[in-house]
DNA sequence: TTTTCATGATACCTTTTATGCATCAGAAAC
DNA sequence: GTTTCTGATGCATAAAAGGTATCATGAAAA
């Protein structure tokens, strides 16, 4: 026979009350039912838990040592079954969300501030990455959420605009443009630029390539960096400048020059997207949150 | 019906498994036995543990969630029942130890631990205080081993001498016997003293007033310290001379004189004190580590 | 398509385990 | 003494767990 909870809930009651009929009374069952259960704990043991005579029960070291885990397992169980069904009606569990630099930069921090404040049960776990990984993560169902670089128009996805950026150019101190109080756009064509990497990148340049095509050039890309810090840092090194939004902007630690560019008017939007179907119930609630942050 | 570990065990089995066939072989039960106790458990719970069908089973959320904390309470049970054992044959435990600041100054530290070395499960819980009031703690079972000034000739008790002690006179810096290199004790008849309180270091005067009174004198006790750190201080401040051991000495900070004390002869003991019956297994090992020590 | 195979669920019965009742034996209180 | 506690034991019953046979369903094979 093996040991059961039942076992170490009797046991308990027993090593309070140290008086078997006083204890079975308390667990609503006979003495001797209670009686044979110690007597199978301790067989099973091969340890005697309480030292007994007609006068008086009290523990022995081992059933003092035995009290303590008893205890802890049976905090462990409940706390266990607590949280199981907490998870299972979603007040309790884990959001997977996803987030670019442009993502983190500004709208994402008070966003998730506030929804811990409404659901306090749900841990939420960031991964950073760029737009393209995230969608993959999503497919995958490795992540909940992700905060993309949007426009996203993909059949399975639902998403919605959190942020818009207006995109500056930034250069470096002492740079020919540095004393400028706005750019146009064509006046880039010859500039060195360092961004991200091309495929990584993708939907960024999907936003910006476009507007630089109407302007009449191709940014030349002579250095790439792996994050929007790694790029603000090459910049302020000189090599290049960059197009890149206010918000990342404001992280930078110095040496660089933020100029509006005149002739770039639409934005560049960061949206949630998640799966638009067998929604986990976090995800469920992350998304009835941001339907209600818009609607006021 | 309620929860047992039956069901948890059962449960991580399919957890791992995800099929109901391959778990019940692999806990030597049929598959049905299988099946109903998992619909059990999730009675219990109100809770879908596991998704299926006839192509897959997956655990939902609020499973993995119980997957987690039932491993843990599995874990739990299987250390209690571990510690429960080696508690009831001795290999570990607690071992309560008094001390006096005679014994903390200088066999007590390397005794404990050469005896931590033998038996490493058994936790020390070390616990300062005065002679009269670790055989009052003996008595009442709040202490196993004391570490007491002897010698101890009380019924109920053994003890075992672990240090032996030449008292000394300590003078402040400027004193006018501190350029000496020994004194008598008929020479400080006419000095201050600064002792601990009269009935908590009885033990202590008992050793030495009887050599006061062959001298010739009673100490004139000016300033009560309740420890020897306190006493050495009243000390260096000035406000008398005290008799002490060498091994206390060593822990003054300075502005103190050590005079060896030439007619006496004997020494102070510091004995192991133990109940003389029902030892606890760690007392016991410890009694035994104690003979062992003497013996080679 | 039909057949086969593997899956999990159910029905029915057996075995095991837990419980209650009545009672015993020993120590303490009266 | 007698009574009154204590925990332990024997026996019968109830409840829980398990096993065998079988079903329904969906995927893969023929």
């Amino acid at each position: 026979m093996k040991i059961g909870l039942r076992h170490i809930r009797y046991f308990l009651v027993l090593a309070e009350d140290l008086n078997f009929r006083r204890a079975s009374e308390h667990l609503h069952i006979s003495q001797p039912a209670l009686t044979r259960t110690i007597q199978h704990l301790e067989a099973e043991l091969h340890v005697t838990l309480f030292d007994r005579s007609q006068n008086f029960v009290r523990l022995t070291d081992a059933g003092r040592a035995f009290r303590e885990g008893g205890q802890r397992v049976l905090n462990g169980v409940e706390a266990t079954i607590d949280l199981t069904r907490r998870v299972s009606i979603g007040e309790a569990g884990a959001l997977r969300v996803g987030y670019t630099d442009f993502a983190i930069a500004d709208a994402l921090p008070e966003l998730l501030k506030q929804f811990h404040q409404r659901h306090p049960g749900i841990t939420v776990r960031p991964h950073h990455g760029v737009t393209t990984a995230q969608l993959q993560q999503l497919r995958d169902d490795k992540l909940d959420i992700g905060f993309v670089t949007g426009p996203v128009r993909q059949p399975g996805f639902r998403s919605r605009v959190v942020q818009t950026d207006r995109p500056i150019c930034i250069v470096p101190e002492g740079h020919r443009l540095a004393s400028r109080s706005s750019v146009e756009l064509a006046e880039l064509a010859d500039e060195d630029f360092v961004h991200g990497p091309t495929e990584a990148w993708a939907h960024f340049y999907d936003y910006l390539f476009p507007h630089c095509r109407k302007a009449g050039f191709q940014p030349r890309i002579v250095q790439e960096a792996f994050n929007s810090v790694g790029i603000l840092g090459l910049v302020s090194c000189g090599m290049g400048i960059t197009i890149l939004t206010e918000s990342i902007y404001d992280f930078a630690t110095g040496g660089l020059v933020p100029l509006p560019i005149s002739d770039i008017d639409d934005v560049m939007v960061t949206e949630a997207v998640w799966a638009s179907e067998n929604l986990r119930l976090p995800t469920q609630h992350f998304v009835d949150f941001l339907e209600q942050s818009d609607n006021h």
